[in-house]
DNA sequence: TATTCTGAATAGACCGGTCGGTCTAGGAGA
DNA sequence: TCTCCTAGACCGACCGGTCTATTCAGAATA
């Protein structure tokens, strides 16, 4: 029962995380929310933080999983696979109840104070977008982008917005600034291919 | 001594609440920060979550400062005083560290569990664009942007990319995204006037 | 196969410290 | 004197984390 019990505790810890962030999420809640003791909780992890970045990995398998699917679509040209990760991300958020970003949100929780997060979380943001910009470039090649474009800064440009799009629609509980977001910034990208 | 004792407190709490947070920002950390006794505060202030909304409250007064400051300026024609405003929110980003945005970090980290934080925010947002809107709005009028641009929706992504942008500049202590982002949406605005 | 051994995992009482918040007393200006 | 404000001791609750006792599956031994 021991992998079973340390799954139990990272997966409620990526709904109770992204609802609560980390400085209001208890460890007795979290215990309370699985029936697991805390002498289990403290075999697994060695502290609070240590549970947390393991929760942000396993929030990261899932991000990969998603990138794969869209971008290894080799029935969409890259542009739209680019746009379908964050369509597939979108409905992710809305399976999870319209709450955004887990990087997002404790990015910008912790950010502030906690540095091992700061770099933890950006170089989760910085993965992304280093396979965005590949397919990114690959949508130059193939004439949907203008020949001088950016890859890379297209790349981070697409999910920096995208965050602030989270931003809104976990406060609004609503996905339409996302779809938004995505309608203007590919319409932008496009219009001088 | 009494509006003075109320307005140090604020004043570190904006300071404070930026960097820290909501949860991780103690009430002790910041009577001592400021040599206020406990009962001051709570003479002040009706409770920790009473405090953080009249902190925002002055964030605000700020924000509103840097909008009529911007917007106001008639040797600017109107996209140039949208942009404006969002190059004088960096200058303050800046001047605090590269701590981004209140609203956007207090958005992120109450808006899951906290329906009142997240109502106020919202608000705050959406005062803004408001703002941001009548501007746009003028912009299209004089030509700016196309006539059949839509004002309020590009005032709503204008703030929104910023917002993700902020987030991003937080992680990495740079204000280089906030720049990038309003190259990118200012151009892309601009394009088919 | 039966028995012993062992280390991983479970279980929860317990710890000091800190949390937000209350209370009462004193001081200052009207 | 009366009212506002300062002042800080004090409160119970809860925090993350430690500690020790116990359980139990499976390897080792015979």
């Amino acid at each position: 029962m021991a992998l079973n019990t340390k799954e139990q505790l990272l997966e409620a810890g990526l709904s109770m995380l992204l609802k609560h962030g980390y400085n209001d999420l208890g460890i007795q809640a979290l215990l309370e929310a699985t029936g697991v003791p805390k002498g289990s909780f403290y075999h697994h992890f060695g502290s609070k933080e240590d549970f947390a970045l393991q929760v942000i990995d396993r929030y990261m398998q899932e991000v990969h999983q998603g990138l794969e699917a869209a971008l290894q679509d080799q029935t969409l040209r890259p542009l739209e696979r680019a746009r379908r990760f964050f369509e597939l991300s979108r409905e992710k958020y809305r399976q999870d109840g319209h709450l955004g970003c887990m990087l997002g949100a404790l990015g910008q929780e912790l950010s502030g104070v906690n540095p091992t997060f700061a770099r933890k979380i950006e170089d989760c943001f910085s993965v992304v977008t280093r396979h965005i910009a590949e397919c990114l470039e690959e949508a130059r090649q193939q004439g949907q982008l203008a020949p001088d474009a950016d890859p890379v800064e297209l790349a981070n440009l697409l999910l920096n917005c995208w965050e602030g799009a989270a931003l809104r629609s976990r406060l609004l509980r609503d996905p339409a600034p996302l779809d938004r977001m995505l309608d203007f910034y590919f319409a932008a990208a496009t219009r001088d291919a």
